[in-house]
DNA sequence: CGTACCTTTGATAGAGTTCAAGAACGGTGG
DNA sequence: CCACCGTTCTTGAACTCTATCAAAGGTACG
């Protein structure tokens, strides 16, 4: 459900994550089966469903979640299985990805801590994704009964329409850019997103492969490895496997609206 | 918002409109500003807002919304506009926009009688389309504050996630598909939506240009001219301009499947 | 420490875009 | 009712981007 995000020069596309302002600690693994309480969660700043208006303070107290752990390479839920609760994530990293029948699949969407998943099954009382962790993760459970308290109604909604908004935000991305855009725009999202959460904006750790990157971008593997190096090259980046370096955010956001060097 | 479907052999690619059964009359166009009934309205098998589960009927009797007339080419809301009512369909047909700084553009769904839309707006009050008629249409404005009743929420909700679901059939179809899959599957989505509204499913006039047909699949309008022609010279179906007679179904669907012939 | 997975890089080919020009259509006004 | 104009559609040709195939390194994990 997250969506490479183009901050700069394509203006529609919107960014729930960067909203917020810092919250630089980052989340404890607890001990497992232990509820948590929203109101002293150290991701309150950054985590949407918690994220609640100013007025439902006194509503928070009540927010209590189990927490689930998934591993790495494990399902938190599968496309088919029923519906009832939506999750938070804790911390960790994890990608949705939808299968067709004929073998091909695509990520849909990948999330970070704070950010919420599971809306996909909210219409049809099961979910139609698979998602996968891609570290060892922690997610809140927040079962569905729970948002049907009026105060977060509205909550819920903007977490659902900022959903959609991302969506299109993928939309263009898939539909108008090509690939060195797609990649760059890639880029910035997870950047402004780790910035949002503490982490530094301008060097991090891919957590998914060339094969997802690709699969959520419409790319092959190769592309993705090639245009890497390329940027590199060009000194937009720095690239060491999995570790992500950019050494130009003003030129890498550029190259988002106009197309290759 | 509403996007290309493909019912057969892609499973995960959900269709919202075609969950309702049959609604075999057409919406008249009445007087303009006349108030509107749901519990009268003759959409009322297919309209989704108005579709609530059974157990809402004395609701449905409160339900009275205004209506709105668009003229072709005229724009329901801009994006930016501020956001304080959703629209539903009732007759006509439209198409959502997103516009990028550098001029690109990309159609990012059509709509409908019965279908609902202005749910981009929901998140950070304010739209983040433009939703433009393609010819002559009546909508009915629903004002947000309507939305809020208990009975109403889960409603709503379903109408999001449906909407997400959606999305993420167009998000496959942009990523996975080449050229030829991405129009049949176009074609199967209206075809579909069509016979949903008593229409022929079979055969149809197209609302919309190539042009915003490509920049809805993400295709080159010469590119969708030339694979009408080719579908055509293989028998799949019949174009003279607008108007599109699909001569075997299975065929269609099954082109998404595997892709060119 | 070995094996499986992931990544990089090259060569080739194919799909789709772009540029361009002519044809068909639809609406308008005389 | 017909002629005209702008828009939309079709089709061709050349080119570009990206996928695909292939093979060699790297890394990480068990």
């Amino acid at each position: 459900m997250i969506a490479a995000q183009a901050a700069s020069p394509l203006k529609p596309i919107h960014f729930a994550a960067s909203r917020a302002s810092v919250a630089p600690r980052r989340a404890t693994s607890e001990s497992a089966s232990l509820p948590t309480r929203c109101n002293t969660c150290n991701l309150r700043e950054v985590c949407l469903p918690c994220g609640l208006p100013v007025a439902s303070e006194g509503l928070l107290d009540d927010l209590v979640y189990t927490r689930k752990r998934v591993k790495r390479g494990e399902t938190l839920y599968h496309a088919g299985s029923s519906f009832d609760s939506l999750y938070a994530v804790r911390s960790g990293f994890f990608k949705s990805a939808t299968l067709l029948e004929d073998g091909r699949d695509q990520v849909t969407a990948f999330h970070m801590a704070g950010e919420l998943l599971g809306m996909d099954g909210l219409g049809t009382d099961h979910h139609t994704n698979d998602v996968v962790a891609l570290e060892d993760s922690e997610v809140c459970v927040i079962p569905y009964a729970h948002l049907e308290a009026p105060a977060l109604q509205k909550q819920l909604h903007k977490v659902m329409s900022r959903e959609l908004v991302r969506d299109h935000g993928v939309m263009m991305l898939l539909g108008t850019m090509r690939a060195e855009e797609r990649l760059a725009a890639f880029l910035v999202s997870l950047s402004q997103r780790f910035g949002a959460r503490g982490y530094s904006a301008a060097e991090f750790h891919l957590r998914m492969t060339r094969d997802e990157i690709g699969s959520f971008l419409g790319l092959s593997l190769e592309t993705v490895s090639r245009l890497f190096s390329r940027m590199q090259d060009e000194g937009f980046i720095s690239v060491q496997q999995k570790h992500i370096r950019i050494l130009d955010i003003p030129r890498l956001k550029a190259s988002i609206g106009r197309a290759a060097s």
